[in-house]
DNA sequence: TAGCAATGTCCATTATAGTGGACATTATGT
DNA sequence: ACATAATGTCCACTATAATGGACATTGCTA
């Protein structure tokens, strides 16, 4: 079971990234080694090749390593050229003023809903997010769209078992989330509500390039209550929304991305 | 001479997204394997690890590729920890209101001077700069900084010869620079006229640990012709800075950044 | 249509890097 | 003071991944 099984360098290096990542802090090379099961040696290597390359940075005055100050170069290059982004911006800013809920562009990243852009509404919200949260998609609206086409077998690896759960209890089946995804693709738009937290409410619609592949999902999150007054309205807002920018994304494409 | 040397996974995706950013937009798998000078079969087979994990993402319809989302969020995980970057700005902002002249905050990313923050002065500047861009450190008023205490042999190593030429003419010798560097360490401060261009001057101070290590340096950027009548000036308004970020800095260490 | 270059996939070989474990050093607590 | 844990370094071994080259596919142009 403990089958010490050999990682290449750059898996490894990877997860030390996301290790450090999900921790949000610098750690200590042993900590870090510790915290992702990875042998100390290794551990202690890589990241003496990742901070010669300023992609970690010592933090503070001991041995503390965390992201480092090429990955933000990386990041600022990222936003640069994901015209994506800097293009659905505003769209989303004008989102959240008109509905007044907070409106959020999100992304499959590993597997996991991941919080691109948000734009926060009137409400004064208990419930916080910011780019760069994650959420398991089973539990999210946009989730429902990033696991369309995806075959069971895929699913099953790649989902862990957890993200089906809340505080310990199962708040869906993977049956059910398949379900949700082909009724969400077959009228454009996904609902959900208690999923996440017993009290929010959220609907999504999908960014897609021509081709049809899905490149980021728009939508909303409110209090549940609102759900079946506002439904309409919010899908409609979001409709337009995609149209923008989706508009923008080929009128882009057609003057050529760069050669 | 071409002897092909085998290099690691994990130097090989490091390459390969630094070919990426370097170029600054998404390339063809086999066109950034020609520009890194790497096997093909090595670069696809990186490519699509490193796609798989949102670290690349593709960008068009075709096989081009580009830094991911992932490196969006690592940058913005970056962001919130590196607490000099955030506690510099307002006071970066305030130096470039006061002198009304570029004031930047750099940083050392692979041998190069790297802008990480930068606020405007008054001037009209035809002379860009952005955060990311990045410079010879020979060249650079900063680059004296970042060389301190390194000996030769590494510098030989790491500063290719071409980051002591502009426009295929020699600026200025190892030796010189070098000596520029005791200089700039006695007098606590670096200045640097017509460099990395005819007509622009630059005055620069290191931002310290208290362990002596050099974190990043603080400048402004102008006119050749301002140097004389405000060198003065401008060094008495770094220092100020210069003191208010330290004192920033060590106060956040003493609350112990995190366990 | 054929010809040629660019692009993408696959596989056997072997240099090398990930691993485990021993050792050295530094903190921490009793 | 001692004992124990945490942290960092070093090295021999071998599983494995980087490589070169062959092959398949697509796009272009003549």
């Amino acid at each position: 079971m403990v089958k010490s099984s050999r990682e290449s360098g750059l898996e490894r290096a990877i997860q030390i990234l996301d290790c450090l990542y999900e921790h949000g802090r610098p750690m200590v090379v042993n900590e870090l080694a510790a915290a992702m099961g990875a042998p100390r040696s290794t551990v202690y290597e890589l990241t003496k090749a990742l901070i010669g390359r300023s992609i970690l940075d010592h933090y503070g005055d001991g041995g503390r390593v965390y992201l480092g100050r090429k990955l933000f170069l990386y990041g600022q290059a990222f936003q640069d050229e994901y015209s994506l982004l800097g293009l659905a911006e505003p769209i989303i800013d004008l989102l959240a003023k008109e509905s007044g809920e907070r409106a959020e562009l999100c992304s499959n990243v590993d597997w996991k809903q991941c919080v691109l852009y948000m734009a926060e509404g009137q409400r004064p919200f208990e419930y916080k997010s910011y780019p760069g949260d994650r959420y398991p998609l089973p539990l999210t609206a946009t989730g429902r769209f990033f696991i369309a086409g995806v075959d069971e077998e895929t699913l099953r690896q790649r989902i862990p078992e957890e993200d089906y759960y809340l505080n310990g209890r199962r708040r869906i089946t993977l049956e059910q989330f398949q379900a949700d995804s082909r009724k969400a693709q077959e009228q454009g738009y996904s609902v959900v509500s208690g999923l996440v937290d017993p009290y929010l409410a959220a609907v999504a619609m999908p960014i897609t390039e021509r081709s049809g592949t899905i490149l980021t999902v728009i939508g909303f999150t409110f209090p549940s209550g609102e759900l079946a007054a506002n439904e309409e309205r919010f899908v409609h807002l979001l409709r337009g929304a995609q149209a923008e920018i989706q508009a923008a994304l080929s009128s882009l494409d057609q003057r050529g991305g760069a050669k």
